[in-house]
DNA sequence: TCGTGTGATGTTATACTATAACAATATTAA
DNA sequence: TTAATATTGTTATAGTATAACATCACACGA
């Protein structure tokens, strides 16, 4: 049984090729590990939310969520799911995207970070980094009117390296 | 008859006071003046968004505008104000704010810019500044990865200096 | 162990956001 | 004038999200 290869990085990727079964399992126990940690209950519709999160190399809507537990035997009207990915979000095991209404896994979820992610315009995968400290503009614009940032959103749109090679000319 | 000081800056002013009035017709007629260098054409309903838009201290959602549009005697399904917003927005002479699904006026519609916002959530107004260059996080990891960059999106989302000093302690 | 309070889930209904599709009209350029 | 193109009119529907309230499950102190 060979360890399947990704073409298409994903939620730790960053559009790279990785061990997407491991990192799957890996970011599954993180998220067991923290829930008890910190007293969180990973309920059985909430584990199937991140684990369907974690398996796709794409984000996914609230609704395609709700379609796949519905596949599994779960409840499936839409506060369902959207509990599940609110709780998820809430506690940094998945990011929302703003630019495209829907969520992915977070790849770092032990840590406090500003994501940032990377969106594929062609193969609609999407690649989270994160910087720890706003180092950015965002940051030196806030300081300048003394405004007191409490979340942010940073998401560009274009064309991943795999892709834009792809491309006609 | 004395110039109208608004308490709260908003298209150009991140939060500051400004003159409201000398603001809008300002960018109006840079709105007027870029059609016609351009070959736009500001249509009534397009000229009439934007005026909505410029009047407002907070972004407007589709649907405000929309019954804005209705009680103006303009036609009031919702593709009139999306068209209308579409091309205020692909024109640079608008911007839509993904956080809240909703649009702003552009306070700088000549420049090429990768708009940022700073959104308060206790009075819900927006402030824009830009970056030019993405000197940001977000351009040295588009880099790092190869990633071709077409549209950003940078939000934060917080405290206006003027809520937070209003805050009980 | 028995409440009892809190958090989680079940369910219905509805609100809000956005676009497809096609017809009709206006404007521009040949 | 005509043809091509852009804009507007209109209907219908798709897609995203939450309010509200009922029920159930679990944790914890009495």
């Amino acid at each position: 049984m060979t360890a399947k290869k990704d073409t298409l990085g994903l939620v730790a990727g960053a559009f790279r090729q990785h061990d997407h079964a491991k990192c799957i399992s890996l970011l599954m126990n993180a998220a067991r590990d923290l829930c008890t940690e910190r007293g969180l209950r990973l309920t059985p519709v909430r584990e199937k939310v991140l684990k369907l999160l974690l398996k796709s190399h794409a984000p996914l809507g609230a609704y395609d969520i709700l379609s796949e537990l519905a596949a599994s035997g779960f409840r499936a009207q839409p506060p369902v799911a959207y509990r599940a990915l609110d709780f998820l979000v809430d506690n940094g095991f998945a990011h929302r995207i703003e630019k495209i209404n829907a969520f992915v896994a977070c790849s770092q979820p032990r840590d406090k970070h500003s994501p940032i992610f990377m969106i594929c315009n062609d193969c609609h995968q999407v690649a989270e980094t994160s910087v720890r400290s706003q180092s950015s503009s965002l940051d030196r614009t806030a300081r300048a009117i003394g405004f007191d940032i409490k979340h942010t959103v940073v998401e560009a749109e274009g064309l991943c390296a795999e892709c834009r090679e792809r491309m006609p000319q």
